[in-house]
DNA sequence: GATATTGCGGATCTATTTAGTCCGAGATAT
DNA sequence: ATATCTCGGACTAAATAGATCCGCAATATC
């Protein structure tokens, strides 16, 4: 059980835009060298973002990412979700209808109780996640941070290497 | 973010050394085909869960596995984690240490906000799996399971196939 | 209106993990 | 004592994720 690596970039991006100033955008090439990312392929990452609604894109020069909403309507676990997908870790293949020990289908009307709890932990998990959003990410950062994020990332020039 | 297939059938099998008389044991080759389930993969399954303490494994003539303390002692996260292993799936790699937006060490005392979060949530699911033991999962079985169970599981024959 | 910059999608290649198989060491009932 | 049955770990193949590259469409700037 493991998240793509991807996951904790894209968290981090999205932290980033978040403390643009309205209509601000940042490209690509810029998050990947704020970060010492590959750019290529965080690119390809951020488009995840776009397609669930997260983000919104300009392109052509001086385009780059924002946030499609507020902060506050942005979750860590849409996020989470946009990169890996809203799929519950533990797949239930009904191996109790299988074999020689095979329930007879009646008694299978019921969800099984180990995929039931199985189920339970992941909604915790869901839930803890859906209750932090970007917003309450950044009322933790200290002070001038948001000044200093975007000074550093806009200053950030194309065609650098 | 996916845990192994044969999370699926530990938990199964646990639940099925449960339900056997103190004492009694099942080999591999007994679980594999009462669950149709591929031999040799699943006994190179179980060594994991004897491993990790949570089943007792006897050899020779009419050994196998069997419960290594109490249904009510052994939890579904020890099953899972003992076939997955109980690492976070995400892991912070400290980006924010990285590239041009590093940010100075003084910053980086305490740990990432992001991190905090994600661990929140795991902690969120693992207290809900320790929450449930192999007895709560029998409790909730219909009546007679048990003897049927045992009664199918034990009468499969070695040699078989 | 030409050009450079940027996002977007597809095709491709590699690496890691997972799935599955095999054979040997050890223990026990006969 | 022996033959058989078991676990245990080493080994091989398939699947999945990670990562990269290239061409196309769109837009602000010159």
């Amino acid at each position: 059980m493991k998240l793509p690596g991807s996951t904790e970039w894209l968290l981090h991006c999205a932290t980033s835009l978040a403390q643009l100033e309205p209509g601000e955008t940042a490209s690509a090439a810029q998050l990947a060298e704020y970060y010492d990312l590959p750019a290529p392929y965080l690119a390809k990452q951020l488009q995840a973002l776009v397609r669930s609604g997260l983000l919104s894109a300009t392109t052509g020069p001086r385009g780059g990412f924002r946030l499609a909403r507020a902060a506050s309507e942005i979750t860590l676990l849409q996020i989470v979700e946009a990169v890996d997908g809203a799929q519950s870790p533990y797949e239930c293949r009904e191996i109790r209808q299988q074999g020689r020990g095979a329930l007879p289908p009646e008694e299978c009307r019921r969800i099984c109780v180990l995929a039931a709890r199985m189920a339970d932990a992941h909604r915790a998990w869901r839930k803890s996640l859906a209750g932090v959003s970007l917003a309450d990410v950044l009322a933790e950062l200290p002070e001038g941070a948001p000044a200093r994020t975007r000074s550093l990332l806009t200053a950030i020039t194309p065609q650098r290497r």
